[in-house]
DNA sequence: GTTTCATGTAACTATTATAGTTACGTGATT
DNA sequence: AATCACGTAACTATAATAGTTACATGAAAC
C-alpha cells in the first residue's frame, strides 16, 4: 500500500468480506490483496473493531469478519472510524493575534464544515453491501461503474 | 510556516494587501509576518500571479500588490490558484481489476466531488475584502500590527 | 552607467506524516 | 504442548511539504 490511505484499505477489505460473509480473513491474506503488510492491516482493521464494524479472533481459526450484516454498515461509519477527515480546520501558527488570520480561519472552517457534512451525508447513503454488489455483477461491468441516482 | 499550508499564507497576505491597497509588500516582509522564508512566499504568490490575482515588481520599489480590487477577488479563486484541493479521488494501487475497488472509487469520488462543489460555492461568496473588514473592525489584539514604512 | 534592491528559479536540505518492518507477547485451536 | 493469528511496541523507510542557499534578471536610485 504505497501512499494510499486507510480508508481505501478498509473499504476494499470490507467489500470482500461482504461478498463472502462466512469467510474469515487473516491479516496476511488481506495484506496480500492490498500490497501491504499484515501489521498495517491489523492497525487499520483495529480502528474498525473498536467501532463495532468488524470482529477479530486469535488462534487457528482466527482472522477478521464483519460484526454485522453488510447492509447495516454504511461507508460513512467506516469513514468516521478511520478518523482521518479530508476536511479539517487550518492550523496556521504565525500572527495568532491578527484579525485577518481569525477571519480567514473562520471562513475556511465554516466552508469545510459545510462540505464535510455533505460528504458524510453522501457516504451515509452507501453501505458495504453496495460495494459487494459490484463484485456480484462482475469485474467487466464494474469498470464503467455508474453512481446510481439518489 | 511549519506544517501550514499555502492557502493560509496566501489568504493572510491578500487580506493585509486588501487592508492597504496602495502598499507594496516585499516577500521578505510577508515572510516575516508568516514565520517563513521569502522564497516560499514568492513560490506561493507566484501561483496567484499566474492567475492574475496579484502583480509583482522587481528592483527598488519592487514587491507585491493586488492585481484588482479586493472585493473582486473571491476566496474560491485563491483556493483554485493554490491548486491543492482538499478533496481528491483516491489513488489506491492494489487490485486494479477488482470490482470492489472500482465501486469504492466511484462512491468516494462522487461524494468528494459533491463536497468539493459545496466547498467552492461557499468560498465563492467570500472575498478578500471581507477578510480585510475584520481588521478594520479592529480586534484589540491586531492594533499593534504595523505595515512597513513607505 | 554603476550600485542597490527585489523578484524568479533552480537545486539542495530539513522536517514530518504515513506506511512498512521486526520482534515478541497473548490467547485460541488443534 | 504445538501451532496459529491477532495485539502492540519500537524502529526504519518513504514521500510530500517546507526551508535554505545561490545566483541570474530586471528595475529604480544615485
Amino acid at each position: 500500500m504505497k501512499r494510499n490511505n486507510k480508508l481505501s484499505l478498509a473499504l476494499h477489505t470490507l467489500g470482500h468480506m461482504a461478498a463472502a460473509p462466512e469467510q474469515v480473513f487473516t491479516s496476511e491474506v488481506i495484506a496480500g490483496h492490498n500490497a501491504t503488510n499484515p501489521v498495517v492491516v491489523r492497525r487499520v482493521l483495529g480502528l474498525l473493531r473498536v467501532r463495532g464494524l468488524v470482529v477479530s479472533g486469535k488462534g487457528h481459526a482466527g482472522g477478521w469478519r464483519l460484526a454485522r450484516a453488510a447492509d447495516q454498515i454504511t461507508v460513512a461509519e467506516v469513514y468516521d472510524a478511520i478518523g482521518a477527515p479530508f476536511l479539517t480546520a487550518e492550523p496556521l501558527a504565525a500572527e495568532k493575534d491578527c484579525a485577518i488570520v481569525a477571519a480567514m480561519q473562520s471562513t475556511l472552517h465554516a466552508a469545510m464544515a459545510e462540505a464535510e457534512a455533505v460528504l458524510r451525508r453522501h457516504l451515509a447513503t452507501r453501505t458495504i453491501a453496495d460495494l459487494a454488489k459490484a463484485m456480484a455483477k462482475g469485474a467487466k461491468e464494474s469498470r464503467d461503474f455508474r453512481f446510481p441516482p439518489r
